[in-house]
DNA sequence: TACTGTGAACTCCTTCACAGCG
DNA sequence: CGCTGTGAAGGAGTTCACAGTA
């Protein structure tokens, strides 16, 4: 049961979207794997394997049952309890995730904020509150905060990163265009959105080739 | 020569990253593979290699020569002329989006936005002006614009896109949390930020194993 | 008949390990 | 020496192809 790579954690989260999707926009309770790979890009004997991974068996039949799972996938990926984030950094980008992520009704949530600026600090924004960052270490604490949204600029990265770890935090999603040096047991996913769209534009000169 | 997989070219936009930014903080003019490996996030066997992809060599003695190794990725990665990006959706995230990109003085400018509010057009924004998503289809062919950036619902993104295909436009940048049916010649990265969201939170729990 | 589940093959990516060199 | 460049090994991820099944 253990052995899912990243790989497949990322398909499985992209299926169980297109799942519900396709449950609300449809009435069909059942889908087969080549429709599944349809709707997430993915092949329809990678969608097989992935969910061979979870246990979970389907019908030659009918296929997978939608509902049910969705709720294996759920049962695998999801924290048992409502996920608290705190989100570091109140920029035009900070601002922007805060309000993009609570608009959604998802099993997660960002309460916490924090900035040096003062004129940012002691606001709320879509429900969550804003901080400075000096309060940080104790806040995080008290909420049981785990996971963390840097959005920082790169100079200042490495620094509040171990603050991050000191304060309990066990993941980091940094959009600092940087490499954060941390200990093994904490997960960080860069995410620069400069480097992949620089990306895109090499690709799209070589025709995707 | 064009054997570079996307897992490389991602990997030499990091060490160019990296070494512009070494040599902007030192006055060091060589690196050796294992200090841009430890700066980058890659091991030292990978960085050689993929330097060895570009054709580009190193000395033994004294590593590479930095602004000599920027130059060859440079080569490699970069358009020739200047890059002309269009974004679609003034939602926060896009507005976000283009502050972030232009902010930066790259090679690369985000020149005009869409959307279909008319609240949101005939506005500049950080040297962006918006248009009326109804003249997309003019304005990209009359800039000759290659690449885009999706920043709108899911509903009503893959209508979008094949407009912007129909436009000429070569490579897109999905925000969206939906899979877009393009042409095989058309570059699509999904940058689904709930998912890798979902990602990070799932691996924390796990301590990254 | 058309699907799932899966061993086996295959392809791609990473690391090892060492010859060659200054 | 300690580095680069690289053949070869090893590992991870994907696809093939087909037996089993309803």
């Amino acid at each position: 049961m253990s052995k899912i790579s990243k790989k497949i954690v990322e398909r499985l989260i992209i299926y169980r979207r297109c799942l519900i999707r396709s449950s609300v926009n449809s009435n069909n309770t059942h889908i087969f794997s080549h429709q599944l790979a349809k709707k997430s890009g993915a092949s329809s004997a990678q969608v097989r394997r992935d969910i061979m991974g979870l246990g979970y068996s389907g019908s030659p039949a009918y296929g997978y049952e939608i509902k049910s799972l969705v709720d294996s996938i759920g049962k695998f990926i999801d924290p048992v309890k409502r996920e608290k984030i705190a989100i570091i950094g109140l920029g035009n980008l900070g601002k922007a995730i805060v309000d993009y992520f609570n608009k959604q009704s998802l099993e997660m949530e960002i309460v916490a904020a924090f900035d040096t600026n003062p004129e940012k600090v002691n606001r709320v924004l879509m429900g969550c509150k804003s901080y400075h960052i000096k309060e940080m270490k104790s806040i995080i604490k008290e909420y049981d905060i785990q996971t963390a949204i840097l959005c920082i600029p790169s100079i200042n990265a490495q620094e509040v990163t171990d603050e991050l770890i000191e304060s309990g935090i066990k993941g980091i999603l940094n959009y600092a265009p940087i490499n954060l040096n941390v200990p093994l047991n904490i997960y960080v996913e860069n995410l620069d959105m400069i480097a992949i769209f620089e990306k895109v534009s090499y690709f799209a000169r070589k025709n995707n080739k």
